[in-house]
RNA sequence: GGCGGCAUAGCCAAGUGGUAAGGCAGAGGUCUGCAAAACCUUUAUCCCCCAGUUCGAAUCUGGGUGCCGCCUCCA
């Protein structure tokens, strides 16, 4: 057993802005920090994107062998949050919990898994009050009016992430901070960012050394990053507008605290757009993922994302989701062929012909996979294999069954399930069955066909379902 | 103004030097009392435009056009 695997995986890194071979830090541990939600309003198929990207590859990653670790904080403590909780006239900590519980609640249904470590900001103050005290301890902090600042200027690599000129962001800081005098009193330079933001008696706030407050945006990941995983992990994932300046800001909190990289790999996946807008809350034109599970399943979902290359744009539309729901149906119906087996048979034995497209299929996907996580090249994949499953005659029941077998393996390897629903009805529409049969009884009835109507009677009885009949008409229940 | 990205069939979308994956929709067929479903076959002489490099480019270089994102909260 080697503690290293053979896998030429490739990764598009932001930091350097080319494909890069993936090589983890330590054997094949695979230490991965997701930014997640901050919990103050529903999640929107934007944030179902970024879950569902970096769900698969570390679901791939784990399928390969690797061992990962996967962390994905929750920002409960934020301005947006304490926004929204004064307009609700509810506690900020109240707000938090409830969209938590949401946000589990979606990615649950999303077939998210859950991730090894789920920090939350407000777990992790003192550590942070703690991160602060040793930047000013090293130059790199400066306490002002109860505020501290991250000196940016001490910070020789700023701007390497996101591609900024210093001198660049100067001349376009300069004029937000001359909008609000207070801070351009407060701040050494415009660009300066609050690693500590004072707070009155009676707002959100912690006791520090520089009074009550409470931590700035950036600080709780560099903070849960060095806690959990270590100085350096192996990728750190986001959205794209996170780059600059929320992932520009934890690299240099933590390399000028630890003087040594933050994450080997940082990974971004692009947006949803909506008629080549972005989707977000402040444009209101956003579809949440609870409106979009009325309608679409968590397949259909995946796939939809899934089909475009993570860092691509995706422009949503309902026409796009539906069309990729009505190619779904081929792919569960390739994965739940008939699934008995022949009783004699040897259940390993199977065709060359289908060993060889087995061999094949795995070749293929995991070269798509290996170039940067072509997730849409694997789907195509699977619709291939799908169409070698359904071209197999029912003598070859062994096997389809071990494709099929081979179809669920890797759907699952993209969290994508392909439960066979065909035959679910809801509620609704048992009644409405119900409702029908009644009908025909009641034509059978003024046909004076009783013997029909009786036996339509019968047989509801014996499936559980009593007809009563009243002068109003039949009326009937179950069980 | 600075930085970055995108442009491929009716629609969605892979492909980054060797002659256009896959999905939806459409067309034809098999099946069928009719219908639907299913299954089979088929659908871009060409990849926004112009010039160049090359034996060869959707893919590389230069220029142009259009669209988008970040630089302020945003996944």
């Amino acid at each position: 057993m080697t503690d290293q695997i053979e896998h030429k995986i490739q990764v598009f890194n932001t930091l350097t802005g080319k494909k890069e071979d993936f090589v983890p830090l330590s054997g094949k541990t695979v230490k991965i920090y997701a930014c997640g939600p901050t919990v103050y309003d529903s999640s929107h198929l934007g944030h179902a994107r970024k879950e569902i990207v970096w769900d698969t590859v570390q679901r791939y990653l784990r399928f390969l062998g690797y061992d990962v670790i996967y962390v994905r904080n929750i920002t409960d403590v934020d301005d947006k949050i304490i926004n929204r909780a004064k307009e609700r006239g509810i506690g900020p900590d109240r707000l938090a919990r409830e969209y938590t519980y949401a946000f589990w609640r979606d990615m649950d249904a999303l077939n998210v898994a859950s991730p090894d470590f789920e920090p939350r900001a407000t777990e992790f103050i003192s550590q942070m009050i703690s991160f602060v005290q040793d930047l000013i301890k090293k130059g790199h902090a400066y306490e002002s009016g109860g505020d501290v600042y991250f000196d940016v200027a001490s910070f020789k690599d700023y701007g390497k992430l996101g591609k900024q000129n210093l001198e660049q962001l100067l001349v376009g800081a300069r004029e937000q901070v001359i909008a609000q005098e207070t801070l351009s009193q407060l701040k050494k330079s415009p660009v300066d960012f609050a690693l500590w933001k004072s707070a009155g008696k009676e707002e959100l706030g912690w006791p520090s050394p520089w009074g009550r407050g409470r931590p700035g945006w950036h600080l709780e990941c560099s903070t849960m990053v060095k806690h959990i995983l270590g100085d350096t992990i192996d990728i750190h994932s986001g959205g794209e507008d996170l780059v600059f300046p929320h992932h520009e800001n934890e690299i240099a909190q933590s390399e000028a605290l630890h003087e040594k990289p933050l994450a080997k790999y940082w990974l971004h996946n692009g947006f949803i757009q909506v008629s080549s807008e972005k989707m977000a809350k402040s444009l209101g034109n956003f579809k949440t993922i609870q409106d979009l599970l009325e309608q679409y399943s968590a397949d259909a979902i995946r796939i939809f994302v899934l089909q475009t290359h993570y860092r691509n744009p995706i422009d949503f539309s309902p026409e796009s989701l539906a069309a990729v729901k009505a190619g779904l149906s081929r792919l569960i119906r390739a994965a739940n062929l008939s699934q008995v087996e022949n009783e004699n048979g040897n259940h390993s034995v199977i065709s060359p012909d289908s060993e060889k497209v087995e061999k094949q299929f795995r070749a293929d996907f995991e070269q798509a996979m290996n170039n940067d996580f072509n997730t849409a090249i694997a789907i195509s994949l699977l619709y291939q294999l799908s169409d070698h499953i359904l071209a197999l005659k029912d003598k070859q029941v062994q096997d389809r069954n071990h494709l099929s077998a081979l179809l669920k393996e890797y759907a699952a390897v993209l969290g994508l399930k392909l439960t066979d629903r065909r035959k679910v009805v809801d509620t609704e529409t048992s009644e409405k069955l119900v409702e029908l049969l009644l009908d025909m009884r009641q034509k059978a009835k003024a046909n004076k066909d009783f013997a029909t109507a009786d036996t339509i009677r019968k047989s509801l009885t014996d499936i559980g379902i009593s007809v009563m009949d009243t002068p109003s008409g039949a009326n009937w229940e179950a069980g």
